[in-house]
DNA sequence: CCAGCATATACTTCAAGAAGAATATTCTAC
DNA sequence: GTAGAATATTCTTCTTGAAGTATATGCTGG
């Protein structure tokens, strides 16, 4: 049954982590691995399972492939979206996911600023909006 | 985490259909033998593996041993019985537990009487409360 | 104490999945 | 079209757990 597939999403701290981290909004595979500071396969290879059980949506935007909960938002996710939401509060793990979440949406906010003086181009982005690991 | 063993345990469908049948209320091994319709060595290992990481609660009332529901019920379990409540209801093997479920219990107030004129021996109550596999 | 029922544990086999390394694919800028 | 960045896939190794068989333990009634 497919409630079995969803929980064996949730069976894996880095998905938990990065389901957490969507139910904030949507988020770029770059955007994971400096929140997560995992390396890129793992993060990778989570998506692909989430997506793969329907738990996580694609799209690519320019270069950048930009994950989502899916719309609509199946009840069962619904559900253990709260369950998280009521459970992870205390959760160090999950609450640093958030202050690193939130520094680099401070530091998005200033590359929305400087995109609007070149005109849009988001070309060098990665090298604003987040720390090249490389 | 803790979480994480939680979601361990819902991975399983049987393991979703004891708790769906314990969210009705506390049930004896051999009940489960016979609603499942699984080898006693299966529900033993499953009740093991939920007991272990306490979704579930083990008393033994003479000869026989019952479990049920945690007291009190930790948060997370009961996100995910009201979870299983809402996705469940239209899956026919969860239809279908509760219903033999719902046949036991009527067998079990004729059991009852009988144990009230017996002036309350139990001691052949399996070899009515239950059809005996063996 | 012994038989028989109720339940649990140990052992084996098999499949799924997590992590890491290496490699492949896709897009963009030049 | 070539380089380089962003992301995905393949392959290997290791661990967990599901199912089955056999066996053990614990309780009850004689």
């Amino acid at each position: 049954m497919n409630l079995i597939r969803i929980y064996e999403c949730l069976c894996d701290e880095t998905r938990l982590r990065i389901l957490h981290l969507l139910a904030q909004g949507p988020l770029c595979v770059c955007y994971f691995q400096d929140i997560l500071q995992l390396p890129q396969v793992a993060v990778s290879k989570h998506l692909a399972y989430l997506r793969e059980r329907g738990l996580v949506e694609a799209h690519r935007h320019e270069q950048w492939k930009i994950y989502s909960l899916p719309e609509p938002r199946p009840k069962e996710l619904d559900w253990q979206l709260r369950c998280l939401q009521d459970s992870v509060q205390t959760e160090e793990v999950f609450r640093a996911d958030l202050r690193r979440l939130k520094n680099l949406q401070s530091e998005c906010c200033w590359v929305a600023e400087a995109l609007k003086q070149t005109g849009g181009s988001l070309g060098n982005k990665r090298n604003i909006g987040r720390t090249s690991k490389r």
